[in-house]
DNA sequence: CTGCACCATTCGCCT
DNA sequence: AATGGTGCAG
């Protein structure tokens, strides 16, 4: 343990030396920041803290799982194998089912996915009569979504005109009850959606004290890694449970939060300082996976933000290549490119395909990188996408497997009752369904009653029902002698479904076959790892569960030796030598979708930054001049992202007269007046950055210290805005206390506790509000 | 009820 | 480009 921890360098070990109490960690790209949560650990476990009352939060499974492998090495396996690990949604999904009943759900629940989600919310418009070209439901699905992140529920939600107001304005008056019916619907389905995961526990912590202090006792240190990518439904329940012993420790950097588009609130790391007592806010700048080149860059990309915290990353490394930008004429070209590039490194310097990452804004980039790999033999993986495991066959065997489980499980009967086809068809179903909610009961309790109720269905078609229901209880009575594996061998046979595949003999039709086949591999491996693991039995409902929150980067087979590709989103937290960043065209990567308001454009300036710091050796930048969007070739432009990046640290590969040629064909690139650089080549020399560490007035220098009208933010970054946590005074209500923001531009509205009116939400647009200094 | 064919829609990042 | 919904013939 002593050796691990002589290896850290000074900012490191403080953190991992703190035992007790709140703190912070600020950590910047690669520097280092897995190590301390993993030496911290083991640090604890070796200080006598016992591995049962340690909770840590990570941002993936995988994460998850090298994390305890190495405490493991450190304190052993039968020690770390008691430490509660993973993603907030696995980990509260666990205590979900441990304490279900109290929420009235069974604790085999289903867990219904974002496409689950939809199909319902899409049934629902459809049961209620609404137009589907109003009432679309993507935009209501993700918007009850944000409701769920932000703990809105039906109940809040119809206890607050303003929201409905919104939604009367935006046309869709009946959100509210597609919302309560959705719920509804769920709940009876015993079903819980990834937002649910969240949003129950909220409920389930702040129903029971006692299930509350039992938590809270058993978890008496918590750690969340990749804490700016929190939730306000994850914030609230890590607040919850470190209330006692307030033995907390976030990890997190500001500049890599990109997930607000799911509901992240970046507040939740830049106010952490005013969630607890006495917290200590540590800060590691060293980067130890970048060139001096690339680190810079990216600093002088991540500068032009101006929410931020103030930090400098910095690094002792080498100087490296510059990065390369490179302009193609199409995306094919692109793909061209980046293959032979790959192909020359990798000959020139003898390196493996699992040196190089291809990064893109959209997963839909992808088809013109692949075709150009596979045209030079180099192997490949694409993460992201479309997984396995929403594959509409892999899907169809799953959702037996759901049903056999939960028969309540509305969205997955509705999937197999009549496939393959047994002629149960849409006018049976539609009949079903209302007498479920007649009756208050599930699909398949109607169904199981079928003969004592007359809901007008023939007796021909009462007969297939029966048969169904039987065949149903016949899976589940081998369920309990069967493994995963097993049973769904049997599954697919008797229900004919593998045999529907088979007589499709199209390329398209075998592969469904083949990935069919991989899944009962995949159920082969669980099964046997689970064996291995502990005793855990490997059952139906966990393999499910762990398919159901499986991201595809946990599905690690990086033993292979493949180029790797993925969205930047998912690259986070990784590294690779070589990284090509490609379509950095202006409305795609910043996207078009972003570019509205300042707060979506820094978002998509840090995920550049998250994309750039993944290099450790060298970075290429690339992008196209026309580009096939939705089947339609498109002009495109550079990206802004490259012209922010100081010169000294870009090598312009493509030849002038080249791009001057290109140009005459789309003007109004002329135009552009920012744009003239990239027309430069700049000397190759530059000045390289001093190899030593910055002295303290240069940093001083650096970090842009920001006025802040609270005294204790030390790590605030806003300028002049209404924060959480500042005293305010309004002409009616008085005094209070800021507690939440929410909403942007013309909506922003903020929580205010007053200190006689109580909790208040105020439009700022209207509410006349004074801050006041401490 | 089934199956096919065509039309329309949508098109970001993710658990 | 790809998926999902609708309409029609059997």
């Amino acid at each position: 343990m002593q050796d691990y921890i002589s290896q850290l360098n000074d900012a490191q070990r403080e953190p991992v030396l703190q035992k007790d109490g709140a703190m912070i960690v600020i950590a910047g790209a690669g520097s280092g920041k897995t190590r301390v949560l993993t030496l911290r650990i083991a640090y604890l476990m070796q200080q006598g803290v016992d591995a049962f009352n340690i909770l840590a939060l990570t941002f993936t499974n995988k994460a998850a799982r090298e994390m305890k492998k190495r405490i493991a090495d450190i304190v052993g396996q039968s020690e770390a194998k008691n430490l509660w690990m993973g993603t907030f949604h696995s980990v509260f999904a666990r205590l979900l089912r441990m304490e279900a009943d109290k929420l009235g759900y069974p604790s085999n629940f289903t867990i219904y996915d974002s496409q689950d989600s939809q199909r319902l919310v899409s049934a629902i418009i459809k049961e209620m009569g609404l137009d589907k070209d109003v009432y679309k439901y993507k935009q209501i699905s993700s918007r009850i979504s944000s409701m769920k992140n932000s703990l809105i529920t039906v109940r809040a939600y119809f206890n607050d005109p303003d929201l409905q107001e919104a939604d009367a304005m935006a046309r869709r008056p009946r959100f509210g009850d597609i919302y309560k019916e959705y719920v509804e619907r769920c709940f009876k389905a015993g079903a819980m959606d990834f937002d649910d995961l969240l949003l129950k526990t909220n409920e389930l912590l702040n129903r029971f004290p006692e299930v509350l202090a039992k938590y809270q006792n058993r978890f008496q240190y918590i750690l969340v890694d990749e804490y700016q990518d929190t939730n306000h439904s994850q914030y609230l329940i890590v607040k919850a449970l470190s209330d006692k012993f307030q033995n907390i420790c976030v990890v997190g950097d500001d500049a890599q939060s990109i997930y607000a588009f799911r509901g992240a609130n970046i507040n939740n790391i830049l106010n952490f300082q005013r969630d607890y007592e006495g917290v200590k806010a540590y800060r590691l700048e060293q980067n130890y996976r970048s060139t001096k080149n690339i680190v810079e860059a990216a600093n002088s990309i991540i500068d032009k933000n101006k929410t931020k915290l103030d930090k400098v990353v910095w690094t002792a490394n080498n100087d490296g290549p510059k990065i390369i930008v490179h302009r193609l004429m199409s995306d094919a070209e692109e793909g061209r490119y980046v293959a032979g590039s790959i192909f020359e490194n990798k000959m020139q310097k003898q390196l493996g395909n699992d040196q190089f990452a291809i990064l893109y804004r959209t997963n839909a980039q992808s088809r013109a990188m692949e075709d150009a790999l596979r045209k030079r033999d180099i192997p490949y993986r694409i993460y992201g996408g479309l997984s396995f495991y929403q594959r509409k066959e892999v899907k169809d065997v799953l959702a037996y497997l759901r049903v056999i489980v939960n028969p309540k499980d509305e969205e997955s009967l509705k999937r197999i009752i009549n496939y393959p086809a047994r002629g149960i068809g849409a006018t049976t179903m539609d009949k079903l369904i209302v007498a479920a909610k007649h009756y208050d009961r599930s699909i398949f309790e109607v169904i199981e009653h079928i003969d004592r109720i007359d809901i007008g269905i023939a007796s021909s078609t009462k007969t297939k029902l029966k048969n169904f229901v039987t065949m149903i209880k016949s899976f589940q009575a081998l369920e309990e002698t069967q493994s995963v594996f097993e049973l769904t061998e049997y599954v697919i046979k008797k229900s004919a479904l593998i045999n529907e595949l088979k007589k499709d003999g199209s390329q398209e039709g075998i592969s469904k076959v083949e990935n069919i086949e991989e899944l009962l591999n995949g159920m082969r491996d669980f099964v046997e790892g689970q064996k291995e693991v502990d005793e855990a039995r490997g059952s139906l409902a966990e393999f499910l569960e762990d398919v159901a929150l499986a991201t595809d980067l946990d599905n690690d087979k990086d033993t292979d030796d493949r180029v790797s590709l993925m969205t930047i989103h998912l690259a986070k937290g990784l590294e690779f030598p070589y990284v090509y960043i490609v379509g950095m065209e202006e409305d795609l990567f910043p996207s078009g979708m972003s570019m509205n308001t300042r707060e979506e454009l820094e978002e998509e300036r840090r995920l550049f930054y998250v994309a750039l710091t993944r290099a450790e050796h060298q970075a290429y930048l690339t992008y196209t001049l026309s580009r096939y969007r939705w089947g339609k070739l498109v002009d495109a432009e550079p990206s802004r992202f490259i012209t922010e990046i100081d010169d000294q640290y870009l090598e312009y590969t493509t030849p002038m007269d080249d791009y001057r040629y290109k140009s005459a064909l789309t003007d109004h690139l002329w135009d552009e007046p920012d744009k003239s650089k990239l027309r430069q080549r700049k000397p190759v020399s530059g000045k390289p950055p001093s190899v030593s560490r910055p002295s303290e007035d240069q940093i001083r220098k650096l970090r842009k210290i920001r006025p802040s009208s609270s005294s204790n933010s030390k790590l605030s970054g806003f300028e002049g805005n209404l924060e959480p946590g500042m005293m305010v005074s309004h002409g009616r209500f008085g005094r209070g206390t800021v507690v939440n923001i929410e909403g942007a531009g013309g909506e922003k509205k903020a929580e205010i506790n007053f200190q006689v009116g109580g909790l208040k939400k105020l439009l700022l647009r209207f509410a006349k509000l004074d801050i006041i200094d401490e």
